[in-house]
DNA sequence: TTGTACGCGTTATCAA
DNA sequence: TTGATAACGCGTACAA
């Protein structure tokens, strides 16, 4: 492999000329430096990003953490934003390193800092008391969070789970359709709280109050899903307002094994859409993955270019009313 | 950040002795070393990657090649890909970068190899006439593939596709259930060649041949999918074979909504199981992609050790048979 | 066993 | 405008 030295010999002038040419960076004439670029074209020359990286003290990779998921729902949503991640990051000459960890275990990042492989970073999830956070904060790493941290000065993009679930709520009590139970878990997540928080406003704001015996906030497992789909059918709840699509499509199946239809016995909705509901008749919310990540990755090449850049963005959303609640 | 050289200075030594002592390589004294590596423990320090990826011309990086895919039903296979060359990647001290392209564009390959920042990639998909790994053989790359590729130098990982098909083919025959479709698609990938090639190897085994009328191999649509399965549907036949989950899913939907039950009125098999087919009564092939990709990363590591690798690893896989054919 | 000196390939500083 | 030289931080022959 040749180097910028080899380069500057065959061509009879200095390496830092063409250093300069390259980069573009300090003064050069534009004879030499076309003349450079033309030679390096043809010559094949590829400078060492490696090099680069110890010299310039900067990596050109961004980290994307991701949690560890098992939950085939939840998939899609880290698959798209490592997609669109990448799809941003390429076209910035960036890499991205994917790093795995769950919710507690900060060890991966430590690592990950000290070997200061990445310029930045992407927390693809937040919690309640997040470990991460404070951790990137000391360590004076750039980062943009996806998901709400309670923190003014984190930069982070979110999508409006409390305003969309309180307006999905809303549309719901707004039909008059009875009792709406809720069925969620994982109350340290951001994402869930404010879901749950959302709905719980939709209440304030009509003047009602959400029945507390019909509320499910710790749904853990299939089974806990089950015993608790099978005692709001005893209830005679008239709509199961789910967390996310997980809950939704195990609700789903559970109310169809039992012969319920779905609208005409009960209704169901859904706090958060992807395809696997794509054919059901369950109204819910759709937010735009795609557009959540890149927006997070630009943030961050612009916390990276040193710009001023908006500490928290939300981003919109959409209902999508199916037959279940028209 | 403070250098190997101030630890040399604050504990009296030269730079080459404590860079030994935390290597292990060269001969150091039993007594320096420990005090060394005392000192490095309680003063923070911690090597430079970046100037140690320059002197050794190595990264601890491997990249990971990832297709742009689009359908709900892939994502778990790479997803879960992802996370288990990632564990192992992380128990050994390496990390993963992601790359994304679609099965013809080398460019973002082309990038990655002129930057060096990875020092072996694993390609998680292959292709009949594949554009990569030419490229990957011709730069020297190390490189591991999940998928087969028709090249004996090539170390390759793979499901049996074609061994597993052929057997669940000949399950179906055994039980004499009658007229067998076949629903694939994109024949340039080599799982689903496969795939297809099993089934046809099924039928020269059992000495018939399967009826060409009712086997698809383009598929490309969801609208290609529902004129399929009308015109099967008109042709009567007894079982639908798909090559995959999201052909199933398909098929599954479709033949809900005309009315038809499974097993009673058809048979549905695939030649691929994922979670999202776990509640229909639908007979599968069960392959462990969590031990394919980890294989793969552990044979890359094999590779960059120097160490001698089985060209060709083939896994094992299970048939999980459904009400629909027993 | 330990230290010296140089190489890894760039960028940046400072003269010229 | 250009070139020499020193970082960047570490690994490693080679010498002591």
């Amino acid at each position: 492999m040749k180097t910028i030295h080899d380069v500057a010999k065959e061509l009879g002038v200095s390496a830092s000329t063409v250093s300069r040419a390259i980069s573009g960076k300090g003064r050069i004439g534009q004879a030499t430096r076309e003349r450079i670029l033309r030679y390096i074209e043809a010559s094949g020359y590829y400078p060492n990003a490696v090099a680069q990286s110890l010299a310039q003290a900067r990596t050109n990779n961004i980290a994307v953490i991701l949690p560890k998921v098992h939950t085939l729902t939840d998939i899609p949503f880290f698959h798209t934003c490592i997609y669109a991640i990448e799809e941003i990051a390429q076209a910035n000459d960036y890499d991205i390193l994917v790093v795995v960890t769950n919710g507690r275990d900060t060890r991966p990042l430590e690592r990950l800092i000290l070997n200061r492989k990445a310029d930045g970073m992407i927390l693809t999830s937040t919690y309640e008391n997040d470990c991460f956070v404070p951790l990137l904060k000391e360590k004076k790493i750039p980062f943009v969070t996806i998901g709400a941290v309670p923190d003014g000065d984190v930069v982070q993009v979110d999508n409006d789970n409390a305003g969309a679930c309180m307006e999905l709520t809303g549309v719901l009590l707004a039909k008059k359709i009875g009792r709406i139970a809720y069925l969620g878990n994982g109350m340290e997540q951001m994402v869930n709280k404010s879901r749950f928080q959302g709905f719980c406003a939709a209440y304030l704001q009509y003047g009602g109050e959400p029945d507390g015996d019909i509320l499910y906030t710790d749904l853990d497992s299939k089974v806990m899903i089950e015993k608790a789909v099978d005692r709001l059918l005893q209830e005679g709840v008239d709509c199961m307002l789910c967390q996310d699509d997980f809950i939704c499509n195990e609700v789903v199946r559970l109310l169809a094994d039992r012969g319920m239809r779905i609208p005409e016995d009960i209704k169901v909705a859904s706090c958060h859409y992807s395809r696997i509901l794509e054919n059901y008749p369950v109204t819910s919310l759709k937010f735009d993955t795609g557009t959540l990540a890149g927006t997070a990755c630009r943030l961050l090449f612009d916390l990276l270019d040193g710009k001023e850049v908006p500490v928290k963005t939300v981003l919109d959303y959409e209902i999508s009313l199916k037959e279940s609640t028209k």
